[in-house]
Order: C-alpha cells, then sequence, then structure tokens
DNA sequence: AAGAAGGATTAGTTGCGGCTAATTCCGAGG
DNA sequence: CCTCGGAATTAGCCGCAACTAATCCTTCTT
C-alpha cells in the first residue's frame, strides 16, 4: 500500500473526507461530498472532479452515486488518512523543528505531504515524540489510520457566561491565523464568552485579563471545548 | 525567479549541470552533454530528451547546437544550481536533523529538492549552520550561485605510495555507499595507497591501521585531495 | 571518397489531469 | 403532475512529458 496514488488522487481523497468527516464536528450532520464542493475546494472545474471521481471508484477508493455524492470506501479512507497525517505532521514538523511560522506551514505541508516517505514520517514522529495534534489543534492520524474523535462547538456557537478552552483554529486561512495568535486565540487558551447577540454578529470574548471583540464568520471557524457554565 | 520551472525542466538542468559541470572534477575536460547521455541519467527515451531540451532553449535556459550537445546558458545554471543547493542541503538535512542514513538521503533528497520553498531553505540552512558541503562531500552551491571549485582526483588515479584525504563520495549508489562506509571511505578520512596495479584491477589501501582491497570502479568514484608523497 | 554505424531528430501516439460547451438528470414550486 | 433551474455528467479538446517507429545527420572506417 505504496505510493500507487498520484498527487491529483491523494488531493481528492483529502478533500473529500475533510468535506464528509470534518465538517460536522459538534455532532453537526457531514454534508455530502458533492462534485460541487470537491470541485470548489480544489479550484477545478466540476467536469474535472466527476472524472476524477469516476477514476477513484473504478479504484475501489470511493463508492459513487451518480447525481448524488461521494463517499470513502475503507480503503479510500485509509489513503486519505494517510495523506492527512503526513500533512499534520509536516505542519507540525515545520512549526516546531523548522521554525516556520504556523500560518505559512500550512501552504507548505501542502507540498510535503505528497512526497513523505514511510521511513522520513517515522523519523519526523519520532523527533516530535509522537505528537497527538498539530499546531492548529487538528488531531494526527495514527499509523494505523485512527483518529481521535473530539466533542468540539464553534465558538460562534458559544452562549455568554460559558468558559471553555480553544481547541482547534483552521490552518488554510493564513491571515486569520495570524490575527487570531495576535488576540491569543490559539488551541490550549481558555476562553470566557461574555457577550453573544447574533443580532450584532459580534462575539465579546475575555481572554486571561483582555477583552475583545470578534466576529461571528471568524469565530465559527475557531473550535472550543466545554468547560463549566458561570452562573 | 521562482517556480516558472516543471519539476520535469528541474530534472533536465540538473542532469545537465552535472555532466558538463561534475564530470572532470580533477581537470579533466567535462564531457558534452549530449542527448543521449542526458536521456540516459534521466532514464528517459532519447526523443524524450530532444523535446525537452528544445523546450529549455526556447526559454533561454540551454544553448542547443542540433546534433551536437547542449550547454547551460547563464541564467539555466542559475536555475539549475538552486536545484543543488536544494538537493544537497536537503542531504544535509535528512541526516543530519531528521537522521536519515546518508545512503537514503539521496533519494529523498530528489523529490524534496523540488518543492523547497525559499523560505524552508533558508530556515534549513541556518538550523544547519550554513553548510558547505553535503554528507557526500559534495559542495552546496551559495544562495548567489556560486560553487567552491576543488581540484580533487579519482582515488583509481592515485599512485602508490601516496597519502591523500578522502573528501567526496557518490551520493547515487546506496549499496556502494554502505559498504563504502563499512570500510571507513567516507570524507575527511586520511588513506594511503599502498598497492596499485591497473592491470590487477586493484587498489591496496591503508586507513588508520587497517588495509584493505578496493576494485579501481568503486575507487574510480571516491574523489581525494593530494597530501604529500612518501618516499 | 563512399558507405556504414550510430546518435539525433521528426512524426505520430499515449495517459494524465485539466478546460469549455453542450446535454442530462433531479427535485422543488406551481 | 409538470416544468424549470441548478447540479452533474458527457463530449470534445488542450498542454505536458513520456513513448515507439521512422528518418536524418555526422563521423569513422576502409
Amino acid at each position: 500500500m505504496e505510493q500507487l496514488l498520484s498527487e491529483a488522487m491523494e488531493d481528492y481523497l483529502k478533500t473529500i473526507y475533510h468535506l464528509r468527516e470534518e465538517s460536522g464536528v459538534g455532532g453537526a450532520s457531514p454534508r455530502a461530498a458533492t462534485t460541487q464542493a470537491i470541485a470548489e475546494s480544489l479550484k477545478v472545474a466540476p467536469p474535472s472532479a466527476t472524472a476524477m471521481i469516476k477514476k477513484l471508484a473504478a479504484l475501489g477508493l470511493v463508492s459513487h452515486t451518480p447525481y448524488h455524492g461521494v463517499e470513502l470506501t475503507p480503503i479510500g479512507e485509509k489513503a486519505a488518512l494517510e495523506v492527512v497525517r503526513h500533512h499534520r505532521l509536516s505542519e507540525t514538523f515545520l512549526a516546531q523543528i523548522v521554525g516556520i511560522g504556523w500560518d505559512k506551514a500550512h501552504q507548505e505541508a501542502e507540498k510535503w505531504e505528497h512526497i513523505l516517505s514511510e521511513e522520513v514520517e517515522e523519523r519526523m514522529a519520532h523527533l516530535l515524540g509522537h505528537p497527538t495534534h498539530d499546531p492548529h489543534g487538528a488531531p494526527i492520524p495514527s499509523l494505523d489510520g485512527k483518529v481521535a474523535k473530539e466533542p468540539l462547538r464553534p465558538l460562534s456557537q458559544i452562549g455568554a457566561g460559558t468558559r471553555v478552552i480553544v481547541r482547534r483554529v483552521p490552518d488554510e486561512d493564513g491571515a486569520l491565523l495570524r490575527h487570531l495568535s495576535e488576540v491569543g486565540l490559539v488551541p490550549g487558551t481558555p476562553v470566557e464568552v461574555l457577550r453573544a447577540n447574533p443580532a450584532e454578529g459580534v462575539l465579546g470574548l475575555g481572554i486571561g485579563d483582555q477583552t475583545l471583540t470578534l466576529g461571528l464568520s471568524p469565530a465559527a471557524a475557531v473550535w472550543v471545548e466545554d468547560i463549566a457554565k458561570v452562573e
């Protein structure tokens, strides 16, 4: 089970995995991986996606119900998880060892994920102490293809008066990441939601002894873990 | 000057560089980079090489005299040296930091060389203390495209009774590398040629207080620096 | 000086992964 | 129940970098 997949195939599998498995974190139902969603994520035209889906289906990596959606088969999921593992290990390695800012690590890892040999992967994991999460808080799948499932919710859905811990931030948007780390919204940070008014479109947050205001849309991308209600 | 070249183009430029600039180390005249030599090095059919040569010539990276050879233009050489720099830095990084055996570092670096961003390259060089040579003793071109020229000779050409220092070993052949490091023929090691009989096809060598016999063909791949005659 | 050998190039194809334009299908609203 | 809009698919094409078969140069030998 080694490198029979082209780079493009790996990209599609990873994208399908993200669409299916990672859209509904807080128990939300995962959206279907539609042709359009896949094409959009990969910035290709829909017919290109259709063609690749057929190829992957022929290889037994996805099951495709025409005009409906795509589902990873167990084999496809294994392959996808290997790419995800390579990606997140690379991100961690780039940030921790190489010293690249975490806001840039993601795009570098997009290239690394396709060329990591099993041996280099093993060495990196070892050097890093077999990390369970990447710098953005995303879980790193284990070698045998298991991912920790975590009951996280988007910060945007947290009601006022609740204390939570930031567990995960998105990795794709460098500018957003830089802003989040400036204000201290990084994985591991405890945060209290002070004000939450959907009509207002903003959240008032307390981080340590600082307070700040964050728009709902960036807040929707920050995933947190509940701790306790404050009455 | 950044990533306008396809991976295939980079491979061709690197190969042409190796054929032209690195064949004659001990002052030997460099062989021409012929279509056939290029095709062979890249394990590609000759027509494929012809086609790519034309493409590179159109881009001003090589000058091509049809039915004769190929020469790197200054721009082409700069591009080739950047790939070589990436390759050798990666080899060093893989061996030194990641902990991959030097016999495997080469083939890993073949993949890394194409995806290194300038920033990651910079960080790696920094972490390694801006090394001047890779683990095989090959000089690492500087950022501005300069390579140290060293007056090395193949070990196979050294006469009996001469002491030399091993400066460079080939990087492509993993099995040969493993053997060389087993017997201690690694860059930096002083060696005395005890016996040299071309008819015999072998060299008698003294390394430290050990002696060993090495065939001429592997010896031709080991480059050494002269120290002094022993009378 | 002629011809043969072998390297180089041209001609024509292939597979991959994109694309646009045209068509087909599905499901929602009338 | 039918129609219509948007999503999905098919049809046909492109660029890249490989390939085989055929042809064309150069050069070396006699």
